[in-house]
DNA sequence: GTCTATACCACGATAGAC
DNA sequence: GTCTATCGTGGTATAGAC
């Protein structure tokens, strides 16, 4: 297969103006796997030096590649790398929360549903450490002023309304809605707490953590469950 | 009174070595309110620029001084301001739980006792926009590396400690620790995320904050609450 | 103690060869 | 698509006069 490079390369970025420049999606060579190395890089950079302290040119060098690559996938530098980074988290937490939150388990004991949340999204912050800072990044600078932050968060946000929905029929809109805010941010904020403590102490939190959740929904679960036992 | 430069300024750093150099403490003159125009002027713009945009020369600038000033106080340059402002921020809140948290309160009803912190702090972050980015720094950069985060953070935490271990005599020691984490970490990201949301959201949001504390708390009181009624 | 001016450096971003 | 070399900007920190 010698025949790399012929494929029309028109897919040229159409509207271009609002948010961030879009990262320039690799047409399915190699490129894929640079883009790939270039987030695994910023992601360990941001884990270890924090994720202001990261630069471009650092990013480039960690992923064995260069600012030319760099700035080929991402126009946008480092704000793109870091929106593409919280774009793959999203989907990562996604998969995570497929599982946890599959609305099959609508009637699984509280304290078996927040073990496996909780631990869940303990252990993928713990082997990605990054993730809080990008999050929280996400958040607060790149969507209050644009309105970005419906397509990130509510990306997460929809699987926990979903599942609550299932569980909590009898639940007005509004305060399903709040709900989900809520719960989430405490289990994630909780989660966060949990990982800048040493070991024994971590698990403490975790666990209490896991107990004030079901506190929480326990009567709730009482006053908008499904009628039907 | 003109005897203003004769006392001797001996008092300089005396080990200095670990962490950020300390902030020179202004002997009596109008340094003081200098002191305090640089913190006014970095809470402002931090406020509105967020903690990363901020230079040391806007901050001069703002403050009506300039960075001479600046450096005299704040020989660390910008992230020592950022520890001082830390510190205001500690002492503030350490007053307004001074109220809501009174041991006298002890008995409070569950529902009046959180309604009066979290409405305490929704209205202390409302009007200090730059508290959430100045404490997460706090946590995250200055303290996970030195053992500079009892300081910050045990100040804030010991007065929910000794209120929580006021209304649960009979906790555990190590479950006492906990608690006191999840619960302050629980209502401060509650009131965190309110501030990122629009007026009638943001009172459902605290509403249910205190809500999800209360029920949190209720069987914790049944359980370790004092035995006399 | 306070200011101005400036040296210095690091980072982001690009140009242009391969 | 990928690299190297380089330029411009902007921020920190200091030197030195007042």
């Amino acid at each position: 297969m010698t025949d790399t490079g012929s494929t029309v390369e028109d897919a040229e970025l159409p509207v271009e103006g609002v948010a961030t420049k879009s990262p320039r999606l690799p047409q399915q060579h190699r490129g894929l796997k640079r883009v790939e190395q270039i987030l695994d890089a910023a992601e360990s950079l941001i884990g270890e030096l924090g994720i202001e302290s990261v630069t471009t040119n650092a990013i480039a060098e960690h992923a064995g590649s260069s600012m030319g690559s760099l700035y080929h996938f991402f126009p946008g530098g480092k704000d793109a790398v870091i929106e593409a980074l919280g774009r793959r988290y999203m989907e990562h937490m996604r998969a995570l929360n497929a599982q946890a939150l599959d609305v099959s388990l609508a009637r699984l004991p509280l304290r078996d549903l927040f073990r496996g949340i909780v631990m869940g999204m303990a252990d993928f912050i713990a082997a990605t450490p990054a993730f809080p800072a990008v999050h929280d990044t996400m958040i607060r600078v790149h969507c209050l002023p644009n309105g970005k932050l419906v397509e990130y968060e509510d990306a997460i946000l929809n699987q926990v309304r979903t599942y609550i929905c299932a569980r909590l029929p009898r639940l007005p809109k509004e305060r399903l809605e709040t709900i989900t805010k809520v719960s989430f941010q405490s289990v994630s904020g909780g989660v966060d707490l949990s990982t800048r403590l040493g070991g024994a102490e971590r698990q403490a939190v975790l666990d209490e953590l896991q107990e004030m959740m079901v506190c929480y929904m326990e009567p709730l679960e009482r006053e908008f469950g499904p009628l039907d036992k």
